[in-house]
DNA sequence: ATGAAAGCGCTAACAA
DNA sequence: TTGTTAGCGCTTTCAT
């Protein structure tokens, strides 16, 4: 089982191995009858060039990395999509890497760029420090992130407009006639976490509303951390009437939560989380969310690395924000008179 | 940006390149001290070997491509883990590819194969035929497929035991006092289709039950084939009290059309599924489901295929056809007296 | 224990 | 228009 080589195609059709990769790579200077006669034995001998030995000669691979934090996760998925749209039709290859929600494992598939195993590498919310992907970016590797700015000249990024999105969520729930809002973030680490806080300030200040320090707690962005959180606000005693989680599994702890306590949504509670995933429209009442344009983030973002690749030279946009929309459903809109009394 | 090669190691340190290769590749036969100097010689350039000319020379890639038919789907992804967790610790790299659904572009992931980017692909529920499959198994191509059995010789397998799995749900619902069940199916393409049937009837069969062949309907494994063919079903007046769904997607829709109808679940109308994907347990009712061990699948798989790369011998089983287990919630158990009625 | 050199499959610069 | 040939970075046989 020995691969046809370029050079058996040559033997074959009685040229040299420079003319059957001219006529591989449709060079135009080869004359007609000697193509027909190649492309001939290509055929016949079932040839496909080895992907390798092209590689190693072009030092490229045409490929890009994708590392997730977590393949199960919708966010990551959507992402994914985006980028592939853009990629597979220049020619580029895709390698999606689960980095199963450890830092180590992110951080040994940035091996895959120092060994030119890759092209470029996009990293999805990495958990790494901006200094650490600093270091790649100055060494010449192409890299780009989703989810935050490391702040590099040379690391173009796509994210969502948090603070934006976050006042977005304060207004309407304020516009509802709520004053005491519960803010539920994710890690701490999370740069998300800051912004998103900021905005929440930021609403509450604008409507001369009090920010309570009770009222913010943390849901790790899991449904069990959802629920956790709201057990203990709920227990402060603070008369919170709505709850605004940093993400959709921590409002579906909430909802879950809400329902065992017997708390009315959205009369008693209402809930708005963020992605708009697709869970939030089978429990009852739905789930308010902030839907992101995922796809189009992964999008913009491999479009400028494949850019950047080709052009070898960083013009244009750096940083991609993008703003997102609030999807109001049942869980935040027509608390009934009764219910609030 | 020039990265350092082995070329640049050997001569900074004043040994060969094969020393250098020695050294990196753990050989034995390498002096102490001169191990010592190398290595330093590494650290301090931060040299990382070029994967590409590794495989190149070696003729290996240690990668191997996952083709799922879809990434958002639950079943693919779950699959992807078991192949991960299996290939990662022997040094092997999963390159993921999403066909989107689309034949062709299932097929064009199976170039990877031969311009030997992969060592080895696993086909999750592939489109293509089994002769097109046997075409590169014959021609010596490492491969495997998930989800259904080729019948070659040299492409090992996981499955469900659909039969076993179709008569288990019968034996649930029959219990539960159906006679009139429907079932509903996925694309008539699916060899499962087939198989599931197959079950299907041989429930019937054995409680001796009257097969109808109105009571069997298409819903192409999405949420709204499901809720389409239900209505189709329930507009066909056959009294059917209960729906086997092949999958979970159709299940739903199932469970939406009961809803719209106001037939109350599980009173007038039971349901079981397939997947016990995490969305069964959002609804209410809750769905009865059918719980595939996937992450198994993909890991015995991943061995296999591996095993195989070695030993270069076809040893051991070639089809793992594996056991699930019926999830049986709030869809399909306890109907009331008076919802019979 | 170490080095020299061949060669994995390909492209492209240079020659003819 | 076509051919010859030098590498891309690495491993490994064969000498030493």
């Amino acid at each position: 089982m020995k691969e046809p080589t370029i050079m058996d195609v040559a033997r074959q059709a009685g040229v040299s191995v420079a003319t059957v990769s001219r006529v591989l790579n449709g060079s135009t200077l080869v004359n007609a009858s000697t193509q027909e006669k190649v492309m001939e034995v290509v055929r016949s001998m079932h040839y496909t060039p080895n992907a390798i030995g092209k590689q190693l000669r072009s030092q490229k691979t045409m490929t890009i990395a994708v590392v997730v934090p977590d393949i199960s996760i919708t966010y990551c998925v959507e992402i994914i999509k985006g980028i592939e749209n853009t990629a597979n039709p220049l020619h580029y290859k895709i390698i999606i890497c689960d980095a199963q929600n450890k830092p180590e494992k992110e951080r040994e598939f940035m091996t895959l760029l120092v060994s030119r195993t890759v092209d470029a590498l996009i990293l999805v919310t990495p958990s790494q420090t901006d200094a650490e992907l600093a270091t790649y970016a100055d060494n010449g590797y192409t890299l780009g992130v989703i989810g935050r700015d490391t702040g590099h000249d040379a690391i173009p990024c796509a994210l969502t407009d948090n603070v934006k999105l976050t006042r977005q969520v304060m207004t309407h729930l304020i516009g509802q006639g709520h004053t005491r809002i519960a803010f539920l973030s994710g890690f701490a680490t999370a740069i998300d976490n800051y912004e998103r806080l900021e905005g929440y300030m930021k609403g509450l200040q604008e409507a001369r509303l009090p920010f309570m320090p009770e009222l913010v707690d943390n849901g790790d962005f899991t449904e069990e951390g959802g629920y956790a959180a709201f057990m203990r606000l709920w227990e402060r005693n603070t008369g919170l009437t709505a709850v605004f989680a940093a993400n959709d599994e921590m409002a579906l702890g909430v909802h879950k939560a809400c329902g065992e306590l017997n708390i009315p949504i959205p009369d008693r509670m209402a809930i708005v989380g963020v992605d708009n995933s697709r869970l939030t429209n089978y429990v009852r009442p739905q789930i308010s969310s902030v839907e992101q344009p995922l796809q189009t983030m992964g999008v913009l973002l491999a479009g400028k690395l494949i850019d950047q690749m080709n052009a070898n030279e960083q013009a244009g946009r750096r940083i991609f924000k993008i703003d997102s929309i609030l999807v109001v459903k049942g869980s935040s809109l027509g608390r009934t008179e009764e219910g609030q009394g």
